[in-house]
DNA sequence: CCTCTATCTGATCATTGCTCAGATCAAAAT
DNA sequence: ATTTTGATCTGAGCAATGATCAGATAGAGG
């Protein structure tokens, strides 16, 4: 049996009253700065300025907080996504206006980012991550749809869907483009994908 | 100062002879195995039969070890798509088993393209790393421009290549595809790639 | 035989993720 | 109004990790 010897909270009031959610937002700030391998659920609890332990009642543990994050950056992604694509009238420029929300998400949000596309460092069967993931993309292959050449199959509209977004994610990954070099390959690939092979 | 107590050697010898390759190997065997947030230098040097600290000696830090197991991959990956590309005569399908092999490593080497693709996780001023890897991916390019139709200036090649190269990265790391998928969706890319827009 | 140098060892330190019993408090139940 | 309940948060403790250090070992070349 132990004993509390030094109960003294730093806070107002003993509760936090909207813990997860600066969790969520510390955790996201951690990892933008630190990157994925010196993220460390400790410094989050301390920077919300709660115990050490406060952060496994709402998450279970680091993945679960991990997870929380993705799920947030998938909503976001799917905002930003949304307002991009509505101000564009072209299938295509629609198309393309996505794609290039997905770079600038990675870019300005680069915590979220950070663990939205890694399926082995959150729970991918969360039931929140999960459904925002899919709605996600879905969102994104019925733009591809709308874009497509009339008489293209859902299989080919899956194909340059995953296809795209694929490359979305490889180019942010890798490091391999500059945000100068964004627009350009982006409109390539869009082009080049929604004509098909020849 | 410190005493020692106990230098027991488990081994015949008490120099190794091969540590470095053999960490080299049982690092990139724990990173198929565990993955990368439960890999552990300590580990390694458990499974090598030796002190927790020999690592460090010949890689500095976890990083350093991670870094030669890319390098190391990155040197099978080059000789893996030379091989596949040799087996074809038509320039195109050159490209296409090019990515095949990209693909085929992932699967048949989880431990190795855990760390070769993910630039946060190694130290990629590394010479030896940095030579492989640019020269890998240069290879894949040169294959490319000899796919491209004639008129193709090198930017336009660079642009097909990095595109192809990060849509094979993120259709693994996104788990966006199975095997029986993948045949498909590289001949459809390659082909629409090389093709260009309309 | 002796020195030099790279290699390897065990110990130590700060830090981490996780777990646990107990303290706190708001809100529901009485 | 008082009690009870359940969720929230606390500090301590544990096993494990990465990094670093002085010292032990052994092979190579003088």
């Amino acid at each position: 049996m132990r004993l509390m010897q030094n109960p003294a909270p730093q806070r107002d009031s003993y509760h936090h009253g909207n813990l997860p959610q600066v969790l969520i937002r510390e955790g996201a700030a951690l990892l933008a700065e630190r990157g994925i391998d010196r993220f460390s659920m400790r410094e989050v609890a301390r920077r919300a300025g709660v115990a050490v332990a406060a952060p496994a009642h709402h998450f279970g543990n680091a993945r679960g907080l991990l997870t929380a994050i993705a799920a947030e950056g998938f909503g976001q992604l799917a905002q930003r996504q949304a307002t991009a694509a509505a101000a564009m009238t072209d299938p295509r420029d629609k198309v393309i206006a996505r794609c290039r929300a997905y770079i600038a998400i990675c870019v300005e949000e680069p915590g979220q980012a950070l663990v939205m596309f890694r399926p082995e460092l959150v729970n991918d069967s969360d039931p929140l991550f999960q459904e925002r993931a899919v709605q996600t993309f879905a969102l994104f292959r019925d733009a591809v749809a709308r874009a497509a050449i009339p008489d293209a199959n859902a299989s080919q509209v899956g194909q340059i869907a995953k296809t795209l977004w694929s490359m979305m994610h490889g180019l942010q990954a890798l490091r391999m483009i500059t945000d100068a070099e964004a627009e350009g390959l982006i409109r390539f690939a869009v082009g080049a994908m929604l004509a098909g092979p020849r």
